[in-house]
DNA sequence: AACACACCCAACCGCATCCTT
DNA sequence: GAAGGATGCGGTTGGGTGTGT
């Protein structure tokens, strides 16, 4: 007896795979006529068989205007070892400071190019010791669902294995501070009073002068780095253990320290 | 020439977050 | 505040292509 499934019959069955040329000069006429959003209507409108997913992503990652495609520079590559140090793999943050690129590329990028390049002796999943790695992966998605910065934890990225507390004010000194905890798994944090710096984390959550806001760093960049970001892995205005962001690096820093 | 393996990258998937009602 | 849909993000997959034997 054959066994057609629900999903079948009640949804027009979706075309996966590759782009055809054709399908992206329908996408690219609907997004320039319509704009973007409302992508789940947009296989309906247009008359393609995609997800609103699917189509976002094409969109997104390849029809978009302003997409630089080809070789990174050697600026671009830099820049990403740099930000992903930082970051770890926070992709979209990443090619958010890199024009032109989009988050699938620069995590392509890493993944093929530079995760080599940067943890010598990363291992691929043909290799006999791979179940061993995999088990670190899980940790690593587990992190993930904790929702716990990869910042927090240094294997995820090849950042620096020890973490350590550091207390840095805005009128430009710059002192250390013994760790809340003695496990390395602590988060660095980072606290700023911003009567004389004028400064943001975005458009949405202000730090007002004379308020402070605690920040999460991982120690070895700081130094390095400072130079030119200033990563804003979670704050809390005033104290008040209010709003609480993990997503973003949010400003450029040019001041030297 | 034929095959096997490795590499690359576009696209998919699942989950989290945001937004609207 | 709750529910449901839309969107965004990062991990993973799989097909195409390159390279070595």
């Amino acid at each position: 007896m054959e066994v057609i499934k629900r999903s079948s019959v009640l949804k027009p069955q979706l075309k996966k795979n590759l782009w055809k040329p054709e399908e992206d000069l329908i996408l690219k006429s609907y997004v320039e006529t319509h704009g973007e959003g409302n992508w789940a209507t947009v296989s309906q409108r247009s008359g393609l068989m995609r997800g609103g997913k699917s189509c976002r992503l094409r969109w997104k990652n390849y029809l978009r205007p302003n997409i630089k495609r080809g070789e990174m520079s050697k600026e671009e590559e830099d820049l990403i070892i740099r930000m992903h140090k930082l970051l770890g793999n926070r992709w979209s943050l990443i090619a958010g400071r890199i024009p032109g690129r989009t988050d699938n590329e620069v995590k392509n990028y890493w993944n093929t190019h530079l995760n080599k390049k940067c943890i010598p002796g990363k291992r691929k999943a043909t290799d006999p010791d791979h179940h061993h790695h995999q088990h670190e992966e899980n940790d690593e998605n587990l992190n993930k669902k904790k929702k716990l910065s990869p910042l927090c934890h240094s294997e995820s990225s090849g950042s620096a294995d020890l973490i350590t507390t550091k207390s840095i004010s805005l009128d430009g000194r710059k002192e250390e501070k013994e760790a809340e905890s003695s496990t390395v798994t602590d988060p660095t944090w980072m606290e700023i009073n911003t009567d004389s710096f004028n400064y943001y984390i975005d458009d949405q959550y202000p730090i007002l002068p004379g308020k402070n806001a605690t920040f999460v760093f991982d120690d070895e960049p700081l130094t390095a780095y400072l130079d030119s970001f200033i990563l804003f892995e979670s704050f809390e205005c005033d104290g008040g253990g209010g709003a609480v962001r993990t997503d973003a690096i949010n400003h450029v820093v040019t001041n030297n320290y």
